[in-house]
DNA sequence: GAGCATACCTACTCGTGCGTAGGGTTACGC
DNA sequence: GCGTAACCCTACGCACGAGTAGGTATGCTC
């Protein structure tokens, strides 16, 4: 075969490590577009370059190969924040840095992470690496809130923590959902408008601003 | 053959109405274990003592099998809403019993609603469906919202109402989430607290108590 | 109690896509 | 320049599960 005629030099034969990132941004890329079971081996291997049985060589069968996706990416992702949070500032600039970051990198993931997370949540051998890494956030926040808390006197249960650090990893997760879906929008102001209703509600709610439901005519209180 | 000895009724050829809600009752089921991939027909055809034709004659393929879950859970949510919410009411007491409606809700269908709502998100086919639905409530929402903004002589952009409605949808069904995974936790209670961060939030942002970012040292103002 | 519609079944077809067997080729050490 | 190890391919096996063909039984109407 005369083929090859080196009209792109074609770059067979890289080296491993670099094969292996190509290999996980294509699967990122169909992993998001597709889902993870539309997702085909043959197409990820297509995208990335290469032949399917390199994948397998590589980085392992589907199951695997999603898990390593979800790791770089969480990986990635946490480290975007931990880059520009430092122990030395207060809660509230903390906490809006740490949102800044976290819809900041989401903006500029919207392919890859927003929707490799949105996959993970559904099926059910990865929901447990997810959890996990939510809970690790979940705590992070509900430990801001207690220092905050406890630094001003005021006495809460573990539950209530609990409760209110979860609602506001669910707020935040939705808006970069939202966010994703509104291109034009700016992270940094989103971010803003967030800190806005998450601080201030903490804040209140942990001055001890309590809502308490209304007693409903003839209804003894129990 | 002598069998069928009567010996339970076997109560075979049940009328079409009847036979439509069991398979549905063991889809529901299935779906909310296996995941969509993960259930298969048959699965769901044995769990509901019938065989797998019948599914396909009654309620047609698998997607659309899913979709006629997504949307009899669907409705029996927003119905379960709509039950408890009347017009005459304060805003808050509205978002109080919505939420309390909608707690209770999943609390009482774990296995169903919650899981199901996690599937449908990340398969391409149905998060059509769910967006519909999720835009109808953060819709609602909104419009609470603004309602009390106005009345309170307080101008709000669009985009402002929609994050923060975001923000606050996302954030009961992260607590749902939590709901679902603490079998012990009382959705009353839960509801309580959430409307806590949630109204005492919304309510002082709309109040026009705003947080802002720091200048910090050095940066202009843009 | 004949006829008919409806409920119901067993047993298949067939596409799809994961994972692999088995073999070729290019660089690199010596 | 020659062996060897790494890189890379084409082409298949095989299981699994969606959907169907074609036939049986049962209750209801007149």
């Amino acid at each position: 075969m005369l083929a090859r005629v080196s009209s792109t030099p074609t770059f067979r034969r890289l080296p491993r490590a670099v094969r292996e990132q190509q290999m996980l941004d294509a699967a990122v890329k169909v992993f998001s577009r597709r889902g993870y079971h539309g997702a085909s081996m043959d197409e990820i291997a297509d995208d990335a370059g290469i032949s399917k049985p390199m994948v397998y060589a590589y980085l392992g069968t589907k199951e695997e190969l999603f898990v390593a996706c979800l790791h770089r990416e969480g990986t990635r992702m946490m480290q975007a924040i931990a880059d520009v949070v430092a122990p030395d500032l207060s809660a509230d600039e903390r906490l809006w840095r740490s949102l800044q970051a976290f819809l900041g990198f989401v903006g500029a993931h919207r392919d890859g992470w927003a929707v490799l997370y949105r996959q993970a949540r559904g099926e059910q051998p990865f929901a447990g690496e997810l959890t996990a890494l939510r809970l690790r956030i979940v705590e992070v926040v509900a430990g801001m809130l207690e220092h905050t808390l406890r630094s001003e006197g005021r006495e809460v249960t573990e539950t209530e923590l609990e409760v209110v650090a979860y609602a506001l990893v669910g707020a935040t997760e939705s808006v970069a959902d939202w966010l994703v879906d509104h291109p034009e929008a700016d992270p940094e102001q989103t971010a803003t408008r967030m800190m806005n209703v998450a601080w201030v509600g903490a804040a209140q709610l942990l001055a001890g601003t309590t809502w308490r439901p209304p007693n409903r005519r003839g209804e003894a209180p129990s």
